[in-house]
DNA sequence: ATAAAATGTGACCTGCCAGTCACATGACCA
DNA sequence: TGGTCATGTGACTGGCAGGTCACATTTTAT
Protein backbone atom coordinates (compact mmCIF):
# COMPACT_ATOMS: atom_id res chain seq x y z
CA UNK A 1 0.00 0.00 0.00
CA UNK A 2 0.94 4.02 -0.72
CA UNK A 3 2.82 5.22 2.18
CA UNK A 4 1.15 7.93 4.35
CA UNK A 5 3.05 10.55 2.21
CA UNK A 6 0.95 9.74 -0.37
CA UNK A 7 -2.30 9.52 1.00
CA UNK A 8 -0.75 13.24 2.79
CA UNK A 9 -0.64 14.90 -0.82
CA UNK A 10 -3.93 17.69 -2.32
CA UNK A 11 -6.16 15.68 -4.15
CA UNK A 12 -5.42 17.47 -7.43
CA UNK A 13 -1.88 15.76 -7.38
CA UNK A 14 -2.77 12.57 -6.16
CA UNK A 15 -5.53 12.35 -8.72
CA UNK A 16 -2.40 13.12 -11.64
CA UNK A 17 -0.12 10.50 -10.49
CA UNK A 18 -3.04 8.39 -10.52
CA UNK A 19 -4.53 9.43 -14.06
CA UNK A 20 -0.88 8.96 -15.52
CA UNK A 21 -0.07 5.45 -13.63
CA UNK A 22 -3.31 4.47 -15.37
CA UNK A 23 -2.36 5.47 -18.96
CA UNK A 24 0.93 3.74 -18.47
CA UNK A 25 -0.66 0.12 -17.38
CA UNK A 26 -3.29 0.72 -20.25
CA UNK A 27 -0.48 0.84 -22.47
CA UNK A 28 1.80 -1.31 -21.54
CA UNK A 29 0.32 -3.62 -19.48
CA UNK A 30 2.46 -4.46 -15.77
CA UNK A 31 5.90 -5.60 -16.90
CA UNK A 32 6.54 -3.27 -19.19
CA UNK A 33 5.54 -0.39 -17.18
CA UNK A 34 8.19 2.47 -16.97
CA UNK A 35 8.04 4.30 -13.67
CA UNK A 36 10.30 6.69 -15.45
CA UNK A 37 7.26 7.71 -17.58
CA UNK A 38 5.15 7.70 -14.56
CA UNK A 39 7.02 9.91 -13.67
CA UNK A 40 7.42 12.24 -16.37
CA UNK A 41 3.59 12.21 -17.47
CA UNK A 42 2.31 13.41 -13.54
CA UNK A 43 4.90 16.34 -13.64
CA UNK A 44 6.62 15.05 -10.63
CA UNK A 45 10.23 14.28 -9.67
CA UNK A 46 11.93 10.49 -9.93
CA UNK A 47 12.48 10.56 -5.49
CA UNK A 48 9.32 11.53 -4.77
CA UNK A 49 7.27 8.66 -6.46
CA UNK A 50 9.41 6.21 -4.07
CA UNK A 51 8.14 8.13 -1.21
CA UNK A 52 4.65 7.67 -2.53
CA UNK A 53 5.42 4.01 -2.94
CA UNK A 54 7.36 1.16 -2.65
CA UNK A 55 7.67 -0.08 -6.18
CA UNK A 56 5.83 -0.79 -9.45
CA UNK A 57 3.34 -3.48 -7.90
CA UNK A 58 2.41 -0.75 -4.99
CA UNK A 59 0.89 2.05 -7.47
CA UNK A 60 -0.29 -0.78 -9.19
CA UNK A 61 -2.03 -2.70 -6.03
CA UNK A 62 -3.50 1.03 -5.37
CA UNK A 63 -5.08 1.61 -8.66
CA UNK A 64 -6.96 -1.56 -8.20
CA UNK A 65 -8.12 -0.22 -4.79
CA UNK A 66 -9.16 2.94 -6.55
CA UNK A 67 -10.81 0.87 -9.12
CA UNK A 68 -12.62 -0.98 -6.92
CA UNK A 69 -13.92 1.95 -5.00
CA UNK A 70 -15.18 3.68 -7.95
CA UNK A 71 -17.03 0.48 -8.91
CA UNK A 72 -18.84 0.22 -5.93
CA UNK A 73 -19.46 4.01 -6.43
CA UNK A 74 -21.01 3.80 -9.36
CA UNK A 75 -23.15 0.49 -8.81
CA UNK A 76 -24.44 2.09 -5.89
CA UNK A 77 -27.71 3.73 -7.15
CA UNK A 78 -28.14 1.13 -9.98
CA UNK A 79 -30.97 -1.34 -9.55
CA UNK A 80 -32.07 -3.92 -11.90
CA UNK A 81 -35.08 -2.97 -13.69
CA UNK A 82 -37.11 -5.51 -12.65
CA UNK A 83 -38.50 -7.37 -9.37
CA UNK A 84 -37.42 -11.37 -9.46
CA UNK A 85 -35.78 -11.35 -12.55
CA UNK A 86 -34.36 -14.15 -13.95
CA UNK A 87 -30.59 -15.07 -13.17
CA UNK A 88 -29.54 -14.95 -17.11
CA UNK A 89 -31.70 -11.73 -16.66
CA UNK A 90 -29.79 -10.43 -13.88
CA UNK A 91 -26.55 -11.30 -15.12
CA UNK A 92 -27.07 -9.78 -18.42
CA UNK A 93 -28.31 -6.65 -16.77
CA UNK A 94 -25.05 -6.82 -14.48
CA UNK A 95 -22.70 -7.17 -17.54
CA UNK A 96 -24.39 -4.52 -19.23
CA UNK A 97 -23.86 -2.01 -16.04
CA UNK A 98 -20.11 -2.98 -16.36
CA UNK A 99 -19.77 -2.20 -19.65
CA UNK A 100 -21.35 1.19 -18.80
CA UNK A 101 -18.77 1.44 -16.13
CA UNK A 102 -15.86 0.13 -18.55
CA UNK A 103 -16.73 3.10 -21.30
CA UNK A 104 -17.26 5.63 -18.32
CA UNK A 105 -13.61 4.55 -17.26
CA UNK A 106 -11.96 3.12 -20.40
CA UNK A 107 -8.87 3.76 -19.45
CA UNK A 108 -9.19 1.92 -15.65
CA UNK A 109 -11.22 -0.72 -17.30
CA UNK A 110 -8.11 -1.59 -20.09
CA UNK A 111 -5.10 -1.52 -17.30
CA UNK A 112 -7.39 -3.77 -15.30
CA UNK A 113 -8.37 -6.27 -17.80
CA UNK A 114 -5.15 -6.31 -19.33
CA UNK A 115 -2.85 -7.51 -16.14
CA UNK A 116 -5.32 -9.04 -14.53
CA UNK A 117 -7.09 -11.39 -16.70
CA UNK A 118 -4.48 -11.31 -19.12
CA UNK A 119 -1.22 -10.70 -18.14
CA UNK A 120 -2.32 -12.78 -14.31
CA UNK A 121 -2.73 -16.08 -16.55
CA UNK A 122 1.18 -16.46 -16.89
CA UNK A 123 2.42 -14.37 -13.61
CA UNK A 124 3.51 -16.59 -10.71
CA UNK A 125 0.26 -17.33 -8.68
CA UNK A 126 -0.32 -13.22 -8.03
CA UNK A 127 -3.75 -12.03 -8.70
CA UNK A 128 -5.14 -14.33 -7.72
CA UNK A 129 -6.79 -12.58 -5.06
CA UNK A 130 -8.73 -10.19 -7.23
CA UNK A 131 -10.85 -12.90 -8.68
CA UNK A 132 -11.78 -14.53 -5.51
CA UNK A 133 -14.62 -12.28 -4.76
CA UNK A 134 -16.01 -12.29 -7.94
CA UNK A 135 -15.91 -16.22 -7.94
CA UNK A 136 -17.82 -16.37 -4.72
CA UNK A 137 -20.32 -14.43 -5.95
CA UNK A 138 -20.94 -15.70 -8.91
CA UNK A 139 -20.99 -19.16 -7.27
CA UNK A 140 -22.99 -18.09 -4.92
CA UNK A 141 -25.69 -16.59 -7.61
CA UNK A 142 -25.11 -20.42 -9.89
CA UNK A 143 -25.62 -22.14 -6.41
CA UNK A 144 -29.10 -21.25 -6.28
CA UNK A 145 -29.71 -20.66 -9.45
CA UNK A 146 -29.73 -24.47 -10.14
CA UNK A 147 -32.16 -24.72 -7.16
CA UNK A 148 -34.34 -22.47 -8.70
CA UNK A 149 -34.01 -25.06 -11.93
CA UNK A 150 -32.78 -22.60 -13.96
CA UNK A 151 -28.83 -23.33 -14.52
CA UNK A 152 -27.96 -27.11 -16.08
CA UNK A 153 -26.76 -29.09 -12.58
CA UNK A 154 -25.10 -31.15 -14.83
CA UNK A 155 -22.81 -27.84 -15.86
CA UNK A 156 -20.65 -28.48 -12.08
CA UNK A 157 -20.90 -24.64 -10.15
CA UNK A 158 -17.23 -24.14 -10.80
CA UNK A 159 -17.29 -24.67 -14.73
CA UNK A 160 -20.08 -22.50 -14.81
CA UNK A 161 -18.44 -19.84 -13.02
CA UNK A 162 -15.48 -20.63 -15.40
CA UNK A 163 -17.60 -19.89 -18.18
CA UNK A 164 -19.45 -16.91 -16.83
CA UNK A 165 -15.87 -15.36 -16.00
CA UNK A 166 -14.73 -16.23 -19.47
CA UNK A 167 -17.79 -14.28 -21.14
CA UNK A 168 -17.47 -11.50 -19.05
CA UNK A 169 -13.95 -11.25 -19.51
CA UNK A 170 -13.95 -11.57 -23.56
CA UNK A 171 -17.17 -9.17 -23.76
CA UNK A 172 -14.64 -6.62 -21.36
CA UNK A 173 -11.74 -7.22 -23.66
CA UNK A 174 -13.88 -6.75 -26.93
CA UNK A 175 -15.40 -3.53 -25.11
CA UNK A 176 -12.11 -2.55 -23.83
CA UNK A 177 -10.30 -2.79 -27.00
CA UNK A 178 -12.73 -2.13 -29.69
CA UNK A 179 -14.27 0.64 -27.70
CA UNK A 180 -10.57 2.42 -27.67
CA UNK A 181 -11.25 3.13 -31.55
CA UNK A 182 -14.35 4.82 -30.75
CA UNK A 183 -14.77 8.56 -30.62
CA UNK A 184 -17.43 8.30 -27.92
CA UNK A 185 -16.95 5.20 -26.31
CA UNK A 186 -19.99 5.47 -24.20
CA UNK A 187 -22.03 6.34 -27.03
CA UNK A 188 -20.99 3.13 -28.82
CA UNK A 189 -21.43 0.79 -26.14
CA UNK A 190 -25.01 2.07 -26.40
CA UNK A 191 -25.79 1.72 -29.92
CA UNK A 192 -28.37 -0.52 -30.72
CA UNK A 193 -25.50 -2.49 -32.56
CA UNK A 194 -23.56 -3.04 -29.63
CA UNK A 195 -26.27 -3.85 -27.34
CA UNK A 196 -27.23 -6.53 -29.46
CA UNK A 197 -23.71 -8.09 -30.22
CA UNK A 198 -23.76 -8.15 -26.23
CA UNK A 199 -26.93 -10.07 -26.23
CA UNK A 200 -26.12 -12.40 -28.68
CA UNK A 201 -22.85 -13.49 -26.88
CA UNK A 202 -24.89 -14.05 -23.65
CA UNK A 203 -27.76 -15.42 -25.58
CA UNK A 204 -25.36 -18.36 -27.04
CA UNK A 205 -23.81 -18.51 -22.99
CA UNK A 206 -27.42 -19.45 -21.82
CA UNK A 207 -28.64 -21.57 -25.18
CA UNK A 208 -25.63 -23.01 -26.80
CA UNK A 209 -24.43 -22.85 -30.72
CA UNK A 210 -26.64 -25.50 -31.29
CA UNK A 211 -30.29 -25.24 -33.17
CA UNK A 212 -32.88 -27.09 -31.01
CA UNK A 213 -35.97 -26.68 -32.23
CA UNK A 214 -37.67 -26.00 -29.38
CA UNK A 215 -35.53 -22.49 -29.46
CA UNK A 216 -34.85 -21.88 -33.07
CA UNK A 217 -36.27 -18.30 -33.67
CA UNK A 218 -37.79 -17.44 -30.61
CA UNK A 219 -35.11 -14.51 -29.76
CA UNK A 220 -33.55 -12.83 -32.66
CA UNK B 1 12.98 -14.96 -42.59
CA UNK B 2 15.91 -15.89 -41.11
CA UNK B 3 18.98 -15.80 -42.79
CA UNK B 4 20.63 -18.56 -45.09
CA UNK B 5 23.71 -18.65 -42.67
CA UNK B 6 21.22 -20.00 -40.24
CA UNK B 7 19.50 -23.03 -42.66
CA UNK B 8 23.02 -24.17 -43.41
CA UNK B 9 23.83 -24.63 -39.88
CA UNK B 10 23.82 -28.72 -38.80
CA UNK B 11 20.48 -30.09 -37.60
CA UNK B 12 21.49 -30.58 -34.02
CA UNK B 13 22.51 -26.50 -33.60
CA UNK B 14 19.66 -25.44 -35.24
CA UNK B 15 17.65 -27.62 -32.69
CA UNK B 16 19.10 -26.18 -30.12
CA UNK B 17 18.60 -22.51 -31.00
CA UNK B 18 14.53 -23.24 -31.84
CA UNK B 19 14.35 -25.04 -28.68
CA UNK B 20 15.65 -21.94 -26.51
CA UNK B 21 13.96 -19.55 -28.17
CA UNK B 22 10.38 -21.82 -27.74
CA UNK B 23 11.72 -21.65 -24.13
CA UNK B 24 12.26 -17.96 -24.18
CA UNK B 25 8.79 -17.17 -25.65
CA UNK B 26 7.08 -19.44 -23.54
CA UNK B 27 8.23 -17.80 -19.93
CA UNK B 28 8.91 -14.64 -20.85
CA UNK B 29 6.37 -13.90 -23.62
CA UNK B 30 7.54 -11.52 -27.10
CA UNK B 31 7.91 -8.29 -25.29
CA UNK B 32 9.82 -9.96 -22.67
CA UNK B 33 12.28 -12.28 -24.39
CA UNK B 34 15.92 -11.61 -24.27
CA UNK B 35 18.38 -12.34 -27.09
CA UNK B 36 20.56 -12.43 -24.22
CA UNK B 37 19.16 -15.18 -22.57
CA UNK B 38 18.55 -17.05 -25.85
CA UNK B 39 22.20 -17.03 -26.91
CA UNK B 40 23.36 -18.35 -23.58
CA UNK B 41 20.91 -21.32 -23.49
CA UNK B 42 21.99 -22.40 -26.88
CA UNK B 43 25.62 -22.16 -26.23
CA UNK B 44 26.15 -19.39 -29.43
CA UNK B 45 27.59 -16.32 -29.15
CA UNK B 46 25.42 -12.95 -29.47
CA UNK B 47 26.89 -12.30 -32.79
CA UNK B 48 26.15 -15.26 -34.25
CA UNK B 49 22.43 -14.73 -33.58
CA UNK B 50 22.11 -11.76 -35.93
CA UNK B 51 23.99 -13.59 -38.37
CA UNK B 52 21.15 -15.74 -38.12
CA UNK B 53 18.37 -13.98 -37.58
CA UNK B 54 17.30 -10.05 -38.19
CA UNK B 55 16.12 -9.79 -34.66
CA UNK B 56 13.66 -11.30 -32.38
CA UNK B 57 10.75 -10.81 -34.40
CA UNK B 58 12.46 -12.92 -37.28
CA UNK B 59 12.87 -15.73 -34.98
CA UNK B 60 9.40 -15.48 -33.59
CA UNK B 61 8.13 -16.20 -36.91
CA UNK B 62 10.19 -18.49 -37.54
CA UNK B 63 9.29 -20.57 -34.75
CA UNK B 64 6.07 -20.09 -35.46
CA UNK B 65 6.71 -21.76 -38.85
CA UNK B 66 7.90 -24.74 -37.25
CA UNK B 67 5.13 -25.19 -35.34
CA UNK B 68 2.74 -25.26 -38.31
CA UNK B 69 4.67 -27.21 -39.61
CA UNK B 70 4.71 -29.72 -37.01
CA UNK B 71 1.02 -29.40 -36.32
CA UNK B 72 0.69 -30.47 -39.95
CA UNK B 73 2.74 -33.28 -39.60
CA UNK B 74 1.09 -34.27 -36.59
CA UNK B 75 -2.58 -33.96 -38.21
CA UNK B 76 -1.36 -35.99 -41.18
CA UNK B 77 -2.19 -39.24 -40.23
CA UNK B 78 -5.44 -38.37 -38.06
CA UNK B 79 -8.84 -39.43 -39.08
CA UNK B 80 -11.74 -38.64 -37.45
CA UNK B 81 -13.11 -41.72 -35.73
CA UNK B 82 -16.41 -41.88 -37.94
CA UNK B 83 -17.83 -41.34 -40.92
CA UNK B 84 -20.71 -38.24 -41.57
CA UNK B 85 -19.94 -37.02 -38.00
CA UNK B 86 -22.04 -33.87 -37.04
CA UNK B 87 -19.81 -30.68 -36.91
CA UNK B 88 -19.79 -30.39 -33.17
CA UNK B 89 -18.66 -34.07 -32.83
CA UNK B 90 -16.04 -33.24 -35.45
CA UNK B 91 -14.81 -30.29 -33.50
CA UNK B 92 -14.43 -31.98 -30.14
CA UNK B 93 -12.57 -34.08 -31.97
CA UNK B 94 -10.29 -31.22 -33.43
CA UNK B 95 -10.04 -29.71 -30.30
CA UNK B 96 -9.06 -33.36 -28.25
CA UNK B 97 -6.14 -34.05 -31.32
CA UNK B 98 -5.12 -30.25 -31.10
CA UNK B 99 -5.22 -30.69 -27.05
CA UNK B 100 -2.40 -33.90 -27.72
CA UNK B 101 -0.90 -31.66 -29.97
CA UNK B 102 -0.14 -29.40 -27.11
CA UNK B 103 0.91 -32.02 -24.96
CA UNK B 104 3.38 -33.18 -27.02
CA UNK B 105 4.90 -29.82 -27.55
CA UNK B 106 3.69 -27.70 -24.65
CA UNK B 107 6.64 -25.34 -24.19
CA UNK B 108 5.79 -24.77 -28.41
CA UNK B 109 1.78 -24.67 -27.51
CA UNK B 110 2.45 -22.32 -24.72
CA UNK B 111 5.07 -19.74 -26.19
CA UNK B 112 2.43 -19.91 -29.14
CA UNK B 113 -0.47 -19.22 -27.10
CA UNK B 114 0.64 -16.74 -25.14
CA UNK B 115 2.17 -14.60 -27.90
CA UNK B 116 -0.72 -14.64 -30.52
CA UNK B 117 -3.67 -14.87 -28.12
CA UNK B 118 -3.21 -13.02 -25.32
CA UNK B 119 0.16 -10.49 -25.48
CA UNK B 120 -1.38 -10.08 -29.65
CA UNK B 121 -4.38 -8.85 -28.13
CA UNK B 122 -2.40 -5.26 -27.29
CA UNK B 123 -0.09 -4.99 -30.14
CA UNK B 124 -0.31 -3.22 -33.05
CA UNK B 125 -2.57 -4.99 -35.28
CA UNK B 126 0.58 -7.78 -35.45
CA UNK B 127 -0.36 -11.72 -35.53
CA UNK B 128 -3.20 -10.52 -36.87
CA UNK B 129 -2.22 -12.83 -39.96
CA UNK B 130 -1.82 -16.16 -38.21
CA UNK B 131 -5.46 -15.96 -37.03
CA UNK B 132 -6.98 -15.42 -40.72
CA UNK B 133 -6.51 -18.73 -41.66
CA UNK B 134 -8.12 -20.61 -38.44
CA UNK B 135 -10.92 -17.84 -38.74
CA UNK B 136 -11.44 -18.84 -42.52
CA UNK B 137 -11.58 -22.43 -42.03
CA UNK B 138 -14.41 -22.37 -38.91
CA UNK B 139 -16.35 -19.82 -40.52
CA UNK B 140 -16.60 -21.84 -43.54
CA UNK B 141 -17.29 -25.43 -41.15
CA UNK B 142 -20.10 -23.34 -39.63
CA UNK B 143 -21.51 -22.46 -42.87
CA UNK B 144 -21.81 -25.67 -43.78
CA UNK B 145 -23.29 -26.68 -40.36
CA UNK B 146 -25.74 -24.08 -40.87
CA UNK B 147 -27.34 -25.37 -43.99
CA UNK B 148 -27.17 -28.94 -42.25
CA UNK B 149 -29.24 -27.40 -39.57
CA UNK B 150 -26.71 -28.03 -36.76
CA UNK B 151 -26.10 -24.68 -35.33
CA UNK B 152 -28.42 -22.08 -34.72
CA UNK B 153 -28.82 -19.90 -37.64
CA UNK B 154 -29.63 -16.58 -35.58
CA UNK B 155 -26.15 -16.36 -34.22
CA UNK B 156 -24.18 -15.03 -37.26
CA UNK B 157 -21.10 -16.31 -39.10
CA UNK B 158 -18.80 -14.23 -37.47
CA UNK B 159 -20.28 -14.77 -33.74
CA UNK B 160 -20.26 -18.23 -34.62
CA UNK B 161 -16.52 -17.86 -34.95
CA UNK B 162 -15.69 -15.79 -32.37
CA UNK B 163 -17.27 -18.12 -29.83
CA UNK B 164 -15.63 -21.37 -31.11
CA UNK B 165 -12.54 -19.37 -31.08
CA UNK B 166 -12.81 -18.23 -27.90
CA UNK B 167 -13.42 -21.92 -26.55
CA UNK B 168 -10.49 -23.02 -28.32
CA UNK B 169 -8.21 -20.44 -26.54
CA UNK B 170 -10.30 -21.05 -23.16
CA UNK B 171 -9.01 -25.13 -22.97
CA UNK B 172 -6.01 -24.29 -24.52
CA UNK B 173 -5.47 -21.60 -22.04
CA UNK B 174 -6.04 -24.41 -19.39
CA UNK B 175 -4.10 -26.66 -20.81
CA UNK B 176 -1.19 -25.12 -21.17
CA UNK B 177 -1.51 -23.69 -18.16
CA UNK B 178 -2.45 -26.33 -16.10
CA UNK B 179 -0.39 -29.12 -17.60
CA UNK B 180 3.18 -27.24 -17.05
CA UNK B 181 2.52 -28.22 -13.56
CA UNK B 182 1.86 -31.98 -14.03
CA UNK B 183 4.54 -34.37 -14.27
CA UNK B 184 3.46 -35.96 -16.59
CA UNK B 185 1.42 -33.72 -19.47
CA UNK B 186 0.12 -36.26 -22.00
CA UNK B 187 -1.18 -38.61 -19.02
CA UNK B 188 -2.87 -35.41 -17.90
CA UNK B 189 -4.72 -34.67 -20.61
CA UNK B 190 -5.76 -38.37 -21.19
CA UNK B 191 -7.09 -39.10 -18.07
CA UNK B 192 -10.57 -39.68 -18.22
CA UNK B 193 -11.22 -36.57 -15.91
CA UNK B 194 -9.33 -34.11 -17.95
CA UNK B 195 -11.29 -35.25 -20.93
CA UNK B 196 -14.31 -34.78 -19.12
CA UNK B 197 -13.06 -31.15 -18.25
CA UNK B 198 -12.94 -30.58 -21.90
CA UNK B 199 -16.36 -32.49 -22.86
CA UNK B 200 -18.11 -30.35 -20.58
CA UNK B 201 -16.77 -27.38 -21.57
CA UNK B 202 -17.48 -28.05 -25.50
CA UNK B 203 -20.62 -29.68 -24.06
CA UNK B 204 -21.78 -25.69 -22.60
CA UNK B 205 -20.45 -24.04 -25.84
CA UNK B 206 -23.22 -26.59 -28.00
CA UNK B 207 -25.92 -26.52 -25.38
CA UNK B 208 -25.47 -23.51 -23.06
CA UNK B 209 -26.14 -23.30 -19.58
CA UNK B 210 -29.52 -22.85 -19.30
CA UNK B 211 -31.51 -26.02 -17.96
CA UNK B 212 -34.51 -26.93 -20.53
CA UNK B 213 -36.18 -29.80 -20.19
CA UNK B 214 -35.43 -31.36 -23.69
CA UNK B 215 -31.80 -31.91 -22.61
CA UNK B 216 -31.53 -32.16 -18.77
CA UNK B 217 -29.64 -35.13 -17.64
CA UNK B 218 -29.66 -36.40 -21.91
CA UNK B 219 -25.84 -36.12 -21.47
CA UNK B 220 -24.29 -36.72 -18.05
C1' DA C 1 12.79 33.95 14.54
C1' DT C 2 14.47 29.47 14.91
C1' DA C 3 14.77 24.70 15.11
C1' DA C 4 13.02 20.45 13.61
C1' DA C 5 10.46 17.58 10.79
C1' DA C 6 8.43 16.52 6.41
C1' DT C 7 8.54 16.69 1.68
C1' DG C 8 10.65 17.52 -2.95
C1' DT C 9 14.46 16.73 -6.28
C1' DG C 10 17.36 15.00 -10.06
C1' DA C 11 21.99 13.35 -10.65
C1' DC C 12 23.71 9.03 -10.10
C1' DC C 13 24.20 3.84 -9.40
C1' DT C 14 23.93 -0.78 -11.20
C1' DG C 15 22.04 -3.92 -14.38
C1' DC C 16 19.98 -5.55 -18.50
C1' DC C 17 18.65 -4.75 -23.10
C1' DA C 18 19.21 -4.90 -28.54
C1' DG C 19 22.36 -4.47 -31.76
C1' DT C 20 27.36 -3.69 -33.88
C1' DC C 21 31.91 -4.54 -35.33
C1' DA C 22 36.82 -5.55 -35.66
C1' DC C 23 38.89 -9.51 -35.40
C1' DA C 24 39.62 -14.83 -34.95
C1' DT C 25 38.79 -19.26 -36.73
C1' DG C 26 37.80 -22.63 -39.91
C1' DA C 27 36.42 -24.39 -44.79
C1' DC C 28 37.40 -24.65 -49.43
C1' DC C 29 39.77 -24.07 -53.59
C1' DA C 30 43.91 -23.27 -56.66
C1' DT D 1 50.94 -23.91 -49.79
C1' DG D 2 48.62 -19.52 -49.82
C1' DG D 3 44.53 -16.97 -50.56
C1' DT D 4 39.67 -16.09 -50.11
C1' DC D 5 35.32 -16.41 -48.41
C1' DA D 6 31.91 -17.93 -44.90
C1' DT D 7 31.23 -18.39 -40.23
C1' DG D 8 32.10 -17.59 -35.24
C1' DT D 9 33.02 -14.37 -31.37
C1' DG D 10 32.50 -11.34 -27.30
C1' DA D 11 33.80 -6.74 -25.94
C1' DC D 12 31.58 -2.63 -26.73
C1' DT D 13 27.94 1.22 -27.50
C1' DG D 14 24.00 3.74 -26.31
C1' DG D 15 19.69 3.51 -24.14
C1' DC D 16 16.42 2.64 -20.66
C1' DA D 17 15.15 0.26 -16.63
C1' DG D 18 14.35 0.40 -11.23
C1' DG D 19 15.96 2.29 -7.32
C1' DT D 20 19.02 5.43 -4.07
C1' DC D 21 20.71 9.41 -1.81
C1' DA D 22 22.72 13.82 -0.43
C1' DC D 23 20.93 17.95 -0.60
C1' DA D 24 17.19 21.81 -1.31
C1' DT D 25 12.88 23.50 -0.08
C1' DT D 26 8.71 23.94 2.48
C1' DT D 27 5.80 23.24 6.46
C1' DT D 28 5.07 23.03 11.23
C1' DA D 29 5.87 23.73 16.10
C1' DT D 30 7.91 26.55 19.51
Amino acid sequence: MPKKTFHNLPTEKREKIVNAAIDEFAEYGLENASTNRIVANSGIAKGSFYQYFVDKLDVFNHLMDVVAREKIEFFKDKRPPGRNMDTFEYFRWMIKIGMEFNSAYPRMAQAASRVLFVEGLYYGKNFAGYHEQTKEALAAMIKQAMKNGEVDPSVDVGLAVMIMETWSNAITTYIVTEGMKQKDILKWVRSAKTQEKIDKMLYVMEYGLRKTESKFEKHF
